[in-house]
DNA sequence: CTACATGCAAAAAGTTTGCCTACAC
DNA sequence: GTGTAGGCAAACTTTTTGCATGTAG
């Protein structure tokens, strides 16, 4: 079964417009987490006439339907991620901005316990460090 | 040794302004996430003359000088809360906003590990689960 | 053909700032 | 008395929306 964020909107049955194909390849070629200025861009970049609003309105469109996720990271701007890959987390360096994801088989499996324990499900979570980077 | 929010005003010199004074009581009394208009509203109930500008201003300074935390859950809004108090994380549900306060040892001591592996000192760190109630 | 998506510009919502007055120390 | 804080309103930033037009299915 193909994964990618096209595949998901077809089987959503979104209706696959030219503006909507390069936010899609857009994300799915970002390997960082731009915000929604920044995938505006990128879209323009592809494609001239995208528009501002319709980034907006496409990725609000897509997280409703579980395509994207939403991260709010501290700064006042939004950033979206696919909903889809492998589960990871994050760790954001307060001084600089940068994200960085890892896995660990323990925290989360420590997830899942607590939130068990406090009776909840953890549909589309995510677990964030905030912290600053060691001297040396 | 008193670690209140005033306390700590008080230590790092800041002018105990009147209003400054109401906003650090509402601070102090809130069992909540409140946001910065919320933390306006109560702040304007118990002096009237407090501007949404002053206490944009102060929760800006008490977070510059590490009074507060400033939490950003993924609505628009910034919230914040006492930076001193015991260590703690948060629970958010995605479906209704609300935040519960969790500790675990474990992964507190998880937390510091993958930090370490990855160069990083947690100052200030928090962790983050976003989650659904389950239906019982 | 028709419902839905887009562009543009205006409006909202949240936050910051300039300027002048007021007050803590 | 002096430098810092506050009030007010304007500005800024991020996000949403109304409306006329375009287009996917």
């Amino acid at each position: 079964m193909s994964n990618t964020i096209l595949s998901r909107c077809e089987a959503k049955g979104l209706r696959l417009t030219e503006q909507r194909r390069v936010i899609v390849s857009v994300l799915e070629e970002a390997e960082d987490h731009p915000d929604v200025e920044e995938l505006h861009r990128r879209a323009a970049a592809k494609d001239q006439g995208i528009s501002l609003a319709t980034v907006y309105r496409t990725v609000k469109l897509f997280e409703e339907r579980g395509i994207l996720e939403k991260l709010a990271f501290g700064d006042g701007r939004a950033r979206y991620e696919a909903a889809d890959r492998a589960h990871h987390d994050h760790l954001i360096d307060i001084e600089t901005g940068a994200v960085i994801e890892f896995v660990d088989p323990e925290i989360e499996a420590l997830q899942k316990q607590i939130a068990d324990r406090l009776g909840y499900d953890l549909k589309g979570h995510r677990f964030e460090l905030y912290g600053v980077r060691k001297k040396p």
